[in-house]
DNA sequence: CTGAATCCAAACCGATACTG
DNA sequence: CAGTATCGGTTTGGATTCAG
């Protein structure tokens, strides 16, 4: 399997790819999907602190990059469901280490940073 | 193993791990030294398109976090080296596995983006 | 319900130049 | 070598309001 691209050239697209990533909510979007596919609203219920803007601004982009479905149903009352793709469920799995890596290492993280505040006392 | 933090949460300390992590060059960073300590100017150039002052910034937050060691040693030149702590290892896992996924998916990711742009022309 | 529109503030980031 | 200083521009996010 040969590396045709590498993030760290500042001019490959995988750079791009990475940004999008990295991008403010997509990392909290690909995990609230990660059982099945949701409302828009449920969405932001879930997803605490995210605005109605941004998050449909995060979708939209995830939708462009072919990392999720949007699907309407013509019913009565209208209803919109979003849920991963295939290239969505694969990225679910990296993100989703790093949603639990965040998860379990916030007391070392936090001591860090008292330690470098008291530090700093001098 | 109970979870006691939870990213989805507005106000959850893991919420404030999350960003930091996925700041701009954070994962550029942690990759790039996955093979051992590395200098200043090493970084500079091996993360293409960063700036100096960008870079120190990023290093300054992370080291902050406890997430990697700067080592002053007292030569002539003087010389500084910065390199993963154990938490800091602990993170490359998980990140190193989204640059692979970054990496790897391009193709898809770029067709999808064609795709839509030729939807949007209709 | 599912957003779109608008406005504003802050964060972020890059370019450039300079220092011990 | 290893940064710092300054500046400004772009992007981003939040608040709020409104609409199909």
């Amino acid at each position: 399997m040969a590396v045709d691209y590498d993030v760290m050239s500042a001019r490959c697209p995988s750079r791009v790819v990475l940004h999008r990533i990295g991008a403010r909510w997509t990392v909290f979007v690909v995990n609230a999907l990660e059982h099945g596919p949701m409302r828009f609203t449920a969405l932001v219920d879930r997803i605490q602190g995210v605005t109605p803007k941004v998050l449909t601004e995060t979708l939209r982009a995830m939708e462009e990059d072919g990392l999720l479905a949007r699907v309407e149903y013509t019913e009565q009352p209208p209803r919109v469901e979003y849920g991963l793709t295939d290239l969505g469920q694969s990225l679910l799995v990296p993100l989703r280490a790093v949603r639990e890596w965040a998860e379990s290492h916030v007391p070392e993280i936090l001591e860090a940073r008292e330690r470098a505040q008291a530090a700093r006392q001098h």
